[in-house]
DNA sequence: GTCTATAAGATGATAGAC
DNA sequence: GTCTATCATCTTATAGAC
């Protein structure tokens, strides 16, 4: 829209590439500065806090995930298409300058987390597993995807999966580990089908 | 042994029950200082700078872990029993605490680690996928279990299943969530055995 | 071994000029 | 909106007395 929300998308970009890689704990209003190319004072005059920082970032995200589900639902009703494209979303990030997913990330940090920044985080994973678990559900019904056990409960063990995976790869700077394990998380349930 | 080699534990068993419940970023020496109940030049004796303190707090982890693991490969070749007390060490850290494992902390931590203590964090991983691997193999000639694909990427995926699980779990403050998932990985196995 | 004192630098944050 | 200047506090770390 104008320059002043293109700043502040500059300032969140950057922030949260740092939360990303480092954790919330390990990136600095200093060094926002030196990627944006802008002064400290400067960005508290659009993130008074960093709490406030921290929580716009969290929802931003939340909202470009759901808007990235929406868009899958919109584009298929393949339920193995689905979940092949939500554990390709995982992949992307780590391969986008070794990311952590944030919210795999913030839940590390979750003990030092503002109490505003960790109820966006405890509803992100809560938007993903409702969102997995729906089209797990239906993907049973439909004769497409096997799995014991109720939808709720594999959609929190594909979720989880993922998370654990992207942590243990980053160790290694292994992302193989990562595809691996998708791939086996994905062949349990019945999906033959290879990720990118 | 004698009275100095305890202080140092003691500083150690402080500084590590706060990397797994806040990360290596969100513990300083003051913290320490104020839980064992010494100065923080004192602590600076023991261990000359952070760095020297995160490794051999790694270290020692990882060393007691191999201790446990040894124990159990002492006390049964049932590998079902085996992977259960596996998982049971996970759930136990979980409600010591809400403890994340240590070395699962440092991982989300590991762009930001000194290269002697992430090195250690590797090695962790390492000892374990290598026990889980010969275990799980061991199980599946035996035919207690069964599973597709190697048991190098079958280890793996129980390993970070597990530290997936104990991420978010601690993310709801619901220790149950890890306990579902475990059950699902041991199930997933062919191991109907129930966690305490 | 443990202390006091102190350093140099980083941190999140504010006041006020332009 | 962005800047300079400044802040109180925290961080890791060292010197030197006891």
């Amino acid at each position: 829209m104008n320059s002043t929300t293109a700043t502040a998308e500059r300032i969140m970009d950057a922030a949260q590439r740092m939360v990303q890689t480092r954790g919330y704990n390990a990136f600095s209003y200093a060094d926002i500065s030196a990627l944006v190319g802008i002064r400290k004072a400067s960005i508290h005059y659009y993130f008074p806090s960093k709490k406030d920082l921290g929580k716009e970032l969290v929802a931003r995200y939340r909202a470009g995930f759901r808007d990235k589900l929406d868009q899958m639902d919109n584009k298929t009703d393949d339920s193995r298409r689905k979940l092949k494209a939500y554990a390709q979303l995982y992949l992307d990030a780590l391969r986008d300058e070794d990311r952590m997913c944030l919210c795999g990330m913030l839940a590390s940090d979750i003990a030092t987390l503002p109490e505003e920044v960790r109820r966006e985080v405890v509803d992100f994973f809560a938007d993903n597993e409702a969102w997995l678990a729906k089209t797990l559900d239906e993907g049973r019904k439909a004769g497409a995807l096997s799995f014991d056990g109720s939808a709720k409960s594999e959609a929190q063990f594909f979720l989880t999966g993922l998370q654990g995976a992207m942590l243990v790869a980053r160790t290694y700077g292994d992302e193989t580990r990562l595809r691996t394990i998708a791939h086996k998380l994905l062949t349990k349930l019945g999906i033959k089908q290879q990720l990118a």
